[in-house]
DNA sequence: AGGCGGCTTAAAGGTAGCATAAAGATGACA
DNA sequence: TGTCATCTTTATGCTACCTTTAAGCCGCCT
């Protein structure tokens, strides 16, 4: 699973309160961007789409229930609201606007940063980003499965060395494209000059027999005399 | 959009607040159950599959957090928490072992009521796939009761320590998906760096030798060398 | 034809990474 | 305090993997 380094907008005309969330979110690497006014906090909303917004409800110019009615006119992103106020009726108000989540000051900011995880939680489980991208990679009966890392010839499943393996992906992900021994060679082994050309023919002999059902006419995997390896779309 | 009636399930061994809150979902015209054992709340979450969860933390049986952590290994339901802890420590806890929200007591109906709407939208913002999830795991002989937290093998039931069997979920909930060796440490040890590759190894030796007949040509988990593990769907 | 460069293939070490056993450390519980 | 279950650490043997080497093959050139 990779890390995700969320947005946050923090709407928040006191200093000092912004400087502590700020902070906050800096050591937990959050990037972050900040509005005074309500005003502002819509523009901003509406140019920079961050992930997440912080909403002060006591802002200078608009209320802050307000902002998040007019934010939810055309979003639905997540809305934290730091609030003052701790009447039941202004939680209740602000929810119903639209707000995901209600903290009243003084908050700490350990709570403050477990909330944003769940809210992120919450953000992961929408359509947008459950797209389960199965990647997988089919030539005929060759099929690349990314996922489970294997390699299946007419529904057979194969056993490849890891080097076999990454070999077979690089040619893979550039089918009909002819790939430099050198190329290869930095891209399997690694920056560090360890391959050898020698030991790129052994693995193009080992790959081919098991991928190939007649290694001495390749099907798949071509060679480019004095050039390199393509595979072949067939 | 059509008025869908949510199932709540309340988890809540004191009468007084169950009445109050049952009284109060009825009005609004919630259907719910209720059950004031951690374990009755696990197995009923497993059972009637209920939309939200309002879970007391201070229950006779089970601490409520370990109460999330088990549903949690299957359900990703809505988890309202209603806790008289109001500690920061408590709250984090809670939110990060997977609660959604976390109401302090003594709190008003009306916030109550404001949360599980705003829950409601989460729950409609979420896409097909991420809702339906078996509180079972079947893979051949296999079988993981996730609100057991059981693992049988031929029908025999194995006794697992704690990290085998986390261990186990995990490979069994990415199926036929490569696990690296760090994944799996941050996973299963947590995110602190406190897990040893060395230690993984001695456990997956260990977990093998109680599921695999046998255990040289392991069947169910499969070892890719170099990167990690990965559970086969047989 | 014969020589040559580049490729394939087979086989032989050397080694990194893995499995396994067993000892040591930790912590829960009475 | 001692016992038990669990987790960690350490050490050892082993398997599978990678590299190296060398022999054989094919097409190309003069």
């Amino acid at each position: 699973m990779a890390e995700k380094s969320y947005s946050v907008l923090i709407v928040e005309d006191d200093p000092a309160v912004r400087n502590l969330v700020s902070t906050a979110l800096e050591s937990r690497g959050y990037q972050h961007t900040a509005a005074t006014t309500g005003k502002a906090a819509i523009a901003c909303a509406a140019t920079t789409t961050p992930d997440i917004m912080l909403l002060d409800l006591g802002l200078p110019d608009i209320d802050g229930v307000e902002v998040i009615k007019r934010v939810r006119t055309w979003s639905n992103m997540p809305i934290i609201v730091l609030s003052a106020r701790s009447d039941d009726s202004d939680k209740i108000e602000a929810l119903d606007a639209g707000a995901d989540d209600y903290i009243t000051k003084p908050f700490s900011v350990g709570e403050l940063l477990a909330r944003l995880r769940t809210t992120e939680r919450h953000l992961s489980y929408r359509s947008e980003n459950t797209a389960p991208q199965e990647s997988q990679f089919v030539n005929d009966s060759l099929i690349i499965d990314y996922a489970a890392a294997t390699v299946t010839l007419d529904g057979k499943e194969l056993h490849l060395t890891p080097m076999e393996y990454k070999l077979l992906c690089l040619l893979a992900q550039n089918v009909d494209r002819v790939l430099t021994h050198q190329y290869i060679l930095r891209e399997v082994w690694g920056t560090s000059q360890d391959g050898d050309l020698a030991s790129l023919r052994v693995f193009m002999g080992t790959l081919r027999k098991k991928i190939e059902t007649n290694p001495s006419r390749p099907r798949y995997i071509q060679t480019h005399v004095g050039v390199g390896y393509r595979m072949v779309r067939v």
